[in-house]
Formats: C-alpha cells, sequence, structure tokens
RNA sequence: UGAGGUAUGGUGUAAUGGUAGCACUACAGAUUUUGGUUCUGUCUGCCCAAGUUCGAAUCUUGGUACCUCAACCA
C-alpha cells in the first residue's frame, strides 16, 4: 500500500521547476570518484539521485569523477557498478568527466585568452600563504598579470609536458580578497605525470573538482546536480564557471549526508582498514560498504527502505544504526527461511522414546507462511538443544528448560525435564527428560507451554561454521572521534567470533561457506556469495538482561 | 560583525499564522509453536529573548549553538 509522505523539499524544488517549465523532464546523476567502494551513505545518494528521477518520469547519469589519476582505479569503476545494480538500479548513461578532458581543455585556453585565466608559478607554500585565511583577504600572485598570449604558451607547454609536477597551475582570475575562499583565484588545472585508468598517458595536466563538475553537468544537460552538503560553499563558483562560458545552466542542489552510529563513513579511513589488514577486503562482513553489508545479510530492499525512512534535509543527519537494523528485520521476516541450529550444544536424552524410532516433520521454512514450502526434520530419542535454553537455578519468568519443569520442543512435542547429570566440576552433561506422547502436533488436543526451544537431532545433526558479526566500533558517535584520538582506537575487539554450531539437516544439506549473526536480530544468515535468497534460522538471542545467566 | 548553511523528544523527520504529528529507540501490556513477528499503551520536543497578532515552531528584531570552506582531493 503506497504510503502517504510529504514532499521532501528537494521534490518540491523539482515539482515547481516541472510545473514551471524551467525543464521539461528531469536529469540527474550520481558522480563517484572511483577511488573506492560504495558504502551506506552512498546509498542514500543513489536513492536519492535514482528515486527522484524515476518518481518525475526522468533519467539519471552514473558518471564517474575522473580526474585525479593517481588515486583512481577501474577495481572501482566496477565494483562501482555492481553494487548499484545491486541495489536495483538502472543509469541512463555511462559517463566519465575524463570523457570531457578535451572540451575542458578548449574552454580553459578560451579563458585564458579573455584574461580570466593564468598561469602561476608559485610553489604549494607560497600559494597556500598568498590565500590568506578566511578571515584576511590573499594577496596577488606575482605572475597573475601575465599577459594572454604567454598564458597561453605556458599553458600549452604545460599539457605538452614540459614541467614538472607542481611546477605550474592554471588558476581562474577572479579576486585574491573575495570573502569566498572558493573565489580566490581557485586552480584549474595542476600537472600531474601519471598514467589515468582511461585517458592513458594522452594527458600530464589534470582539471580539478571546481573546473570540471559543473561543466560535465551542464555537457550531460543534468537539471538537478545534487549532492552532499560540503559542496555547498561550491556552488557559486560552480555557477560562476557555467555563467563564464555561457554554457547550458545546470543547478546544483544539497542534502545533508548519513551519518551512522556506531559506523565509520569515510572513504579514505575505510581504505585505511582494507590497507593495514584490519579487515579482510572492503567487502568484509563488518564493513558499512554496499559489498559488506550484502555479505553481512542485508538486502537492497532493505536498504532502500531506510533511505526512505530516513527522509532529505539539511540539517546534520546522525542515524541510529537501529533504525536500519529494524529495515533489514522487517524485510527479512518477510522473506528468510527458517532452521533451528544449537551453537553450545547439550545432550537431552527422552528416556521413554522408543529404541531407534525416527520420526520425521514437515516444518515451515517460514512461519509467516504456514502454507509455504517446507523442510524435512528428524526427531529421535537423543537430541542437542542450547545450553542457553537449560538453567538449573532459574528465575520465575525464565520460560525455557529446568528441572521439573516443561517446554515444547519447537514443531514437536513437549517434554518435561527429570534429571540433571553432571561431571566432576559440576558442569550439566546430560539432561534426561521424558515426551508427552499426547501434544504430537495435529494430534489430540493442543497444550500449550510458556517456552518453546529449538533443537537438533544427535544422530542427524551436522557441524556447521557460525561467525558472528559485531559491531566495528565502540564508540556510538564515530564521526565525533575525539581530536586526540586516533579512530582505530575505538575498533571493537569482539566485532568478529567464529564459532561451530549444528544444524538439522535440511540446513546443513544446503551447502553454505559460512553462516553470520547479525547483531540484535536474532538471524543467522549463510553466506551465499552476494545472492539474495538468504538463509536464516533464528534462535533466542535477545535475553532480556536479568535472565542471562550470568546475572541471574 | 570573514563567507555560507542548519536549529522541533534520546535519534531522525512533518506541520509554512490555527489542537506539535509520524517512525526508530526505551518502557509497559496483549497475542504468539521463535523471549521473534504482530497489536495496544506510556515516557520524553518547538535553541534563547523581545516584538507583531485573537492566536507564532511558522512572521520581525537581536542573541546563542552547531556544521562547512584556508589540498596542486572530490
Amino acid at each position: 500500500m503506497e504510503e502517504e509522505r510529504k514532499l521532501n523539499f528537494l521534490e518540491e524544488i523539482i515539482e515547481e521547476d516541472l510545473k514551471s517549465g524551467k525543464c521539461e523532464s528531469i536529469l540527474t546523476r550520481f558522480p563517484p570518484e572511483p577511488n573506492g567502494y560504495l558504502h551506506l551513505g552512498h546509498a542514500k545518494s543513489l536513492c536519492i539521485n535514482f528515486g527522484l528521477a524515476q518518481k518525475y518520469g526522468g533519467k539519471t547519469n552514473l558518471r564517474y569523477d575522473d580526474t585525479n589519476p593517481t588515486k583512481e582505479d577501474t577495481e572501482y569503476v566496477d565494483a562501482i557498478k555492481e553494487d548499484i545494480k545491486w541495489l536495483g538500479f538502472q543509469w541512463e548513461k555511462e559517463c566519465y568527466a575524463s570523457d570531457y578532458f578535451d572540451q575542458l581543455y578548449e574552454w580553459a585556453e578560451w579563458m585564458i585568452g579573455q584574461g580570466l585565466a593564468y598561469v602561476d608559478d608559485q610553489t604549494q607554500e607560497q600559494m597556500r600563504e598568498n590565500r590568506g585565511t578566511v578571515e584576511t583577504p590573499g594577496k596577488n600572485s606575482p605572475w597573475r598579470d601575465r599577459t594572454p598570449e604567454e598564458n597561453l604558451k605556458l599553458f600549452r607547454e604545460m599539457r605538452d609536458g614540459k614541467y614538472a609536477d607542481g611546477e605550474k597551475v592554471l588558476r581562474a582570475k577572479i579576486d585574491m580578497s573575495h570573502p569566498k575562499m572558493e573565489f580566490r583565484d581557485p586552480i584549474m588545472y595542476r600537472i600531474k605525470h601519471a598514467h589515468h585508468h582511461r585517458t592513458g598517458d594522452k594527458w600530464c595536466i589534470y582539471p580539478m573538482y571546481d573546473y570540471t563538475h559543473g561543466q560535465s553537468d551542464s555537457i550531460e544537460h543534468i537539471t538537478h546536480s545534487i549532492c552532499t552538503l560540503e559542496f555547498d560553499v561550491h556552488r557559486p563558483l560552480y555557477d560562476w564557471y557555467i555563467k563564464t562560458l555561457g554554457i547550458y545552466p545546470s543547478h546544483q542542489y544539497e542534502f545533508a549526508r548519513l551519518n551512522l552510529t556506531y559506523t565509520l563513513m569515510s572513504k579514505r579511513k575505510l581504505l585505511e582498514l582494507v590497507q593495514k589488514g584490519i579487515v579482510a577486503g572492503w567487502d568484509d562482513p563488518r564493513m558499512p560498504t554496499l559489498c559488506g553489508v550484502r555479505r553481512r545479510g542485508y538486502t537492497a530492499e532493505a536498504l532502500k527502505m531506510f533511505c526512505e525512512k530516513i527522509g532529505v534535509s539539511k540539517r546534520d543527519q546522525l542515524m541510529d544504526i537501529q533504525l536500519l537494523e529494524w529495515c533489514v528485520r522487517q524485510d527479512l521476516n518477510a522473506r528468510a527461511r527458517r532452521y533451528m541450529v544449537v551453537q553450545d550444544p547439550v545432550k537431552v536424552k527422552i528416556t521413554n522414546w522408543p529404541e531407534g524410532l525416527v520420526e520425521w516433520y514437515d516444518c515451515p521454512l517460514n512461519p509467516a507462511e504456514p502454507e509455504g514450502a517446507t523442510r524435512k526434520v528428524p526427531f529421535t530419542g537423543e537430541l542437542w538443544i542450547d545450553r542457553a535454553d537449560f538453567m538449573e537455578d532459574a528465575p520465575k519468568k525464565f520460560f525455557r528448560l529446568k528441572p521439573d519443569g516443561e517446554v515444547r520442543l519447537k514443531y514437536t512435542y513437549i517434554v518435561k525435564c527429570n534429571n540433571v547429570i553432571k561431571d566432576a566440576e559440576g558442569n550439566v552433561t546430560e539432561l534426561e527428560c521424558t515426551y508427552d506422547p499426547s501434544t504430537k502436533p495435529g494430534g489430540g488436543e493442543w497444550r500449550s507451554v510458556k517456552g518453546t526451544i529449538h533443537w537438533v537431532s544427535c544422530d542427524y545433526a551436522k557441524e556447521l561454521e557460525l561467525r558472528n558479526y559485531d559491531r566495528l566500533f565502540t564508540l556510538a558517535d564515530m564521526s565525533q572521534v575525539p581530536e586526540d584520538k586516533d579512530y582505530k582506537d575505538f575498533l571493537n575487539p569482539d566485532s568478529l567470533s567464529i564459532g561451530r554450531g549444528l544444524a538439522e539437516p535440511a540446513l546443513a544439506d544446503d551447502d553454505s561457506a559460512i553462516a553470520v549473526q547479525f547483531e540484535r536480530t536474532g538471524y543467522y544468515i549463510k553466506d551465499k556469495d552476494s545472492t539474495p535468497d538468504h538463509l536464516v534460522f533464528n534462535k533466542t538471542v535477545s535475553l532480556k538482561d536479568s535472565y542471562k545467566p550470568e546475572q541471574a
């Protein structure tokens, strides 16, 4: 059912533009720099750019902002495409800023001819000094008044490789005392003798972001160029280049980027985690990358639901990760297949079970669909249950197995614990129980007990690797790491634990590499290498604090 | 008085001069063959001050706080 929702500010702008005839249809763009993998922050941008276009019958271009060859790589280009497709978005055109290098160069020469750009020989340090500060004006470069002819000659020599990296730059001639730092003669081109992943060695000068982005939007006739808030101060310069060159007037709009509690959302720092081997790779399931959360069992639908719920605005946004997890649970709960698994086994012997008898039960793969698909589960006289599902000195509100207590073994009988057997150290090794034959499902009166627990047959149980992923960081707000601390100081040492579990045969027969639990949900998800068809079995994990054994 | 942006429960997000609503969280209860799901309820909020008005989250004035900008990154 379509939920009524108020328009966000971007939707209002677009509806107004469509209504006023400012544009006939909209064209947005998603402009990643191919220098890392897409993360949850990008998911928001993706949902906004593609979502808005979809909603208003427009299109979205995928454009790689590849103007800095020293940081970029085709590995990232491919990974980005894969992640966007996984989210279910389809771009109109695949573009590259590097496709426009010739055009940008031509425009630069034109600006030089107009006396709007000059070649500067200052060193990086001199430029920084002469730029002034946010509160004090800058000083003109001694090279600022070169003639257009001289500038053109020098710029062509830059292009032709006559100078070393850093020796010269091309700057727009605007105003060194402008109150906006972005207008203090911004650099347009710098020299980089570097191999570009697409243009190869054709160029040794590369345009800067500010000189590239607006023009790229303009070339593609992007109507709404939507980016994050930190580019807000760049908008006047974006407009200045477009106006100066007299080209198609694309417009930039900004929204607040997504921050998540307990989550690091900086490509630079994520890269460091990968390079230093702190995680296994960009797709480590503890990473907030799209390929990481995908391996962790998150679905594209859940991510899109999350992006819809967090809204779009211009105030700084620090979302509680629990909303994301709620969205994932919401989606998984409806579609996930269930199996039973025991993590820390304790044997249950059914003393009144006929020797050698095996009963097979058809159990629903998803209880939300009782008439749906089932799997076969064998029941025998010796079973494993989880150690956490038994408590000898149980508090009143402990609903699982306890001495002389009854509990339902899920989908089968009610059993009663008659005897607790322990080893020399006092550890429970076996529970002797009796089953109540009259409680067989489908036969006779239904009898209800407080607790229902998971179990697997000792004769049929298969071992399985379980990986438990916890949050990677311990500090709630990773965007607020104290200045004197390194963000790595807040790594959670228990973010990954690997154990073994005993599974019912139907799950074990489904060849799986690993299974993961994601926090607070009670679901374990087998990693099926990025397929969206997750296998989920559930197990009580969210015990109320007072019922935890160590606190009882 | 550098420039720009933003202020609504714990976290997000609506209300655009007329009862401050919704979601997540937390807590309580009901249902339940997952202590899950579902359902119900409760707790918390308009940055501050003055002004305009019958009436202000909304308009005016003045404060305050936070974010962004001083890479040859994007």
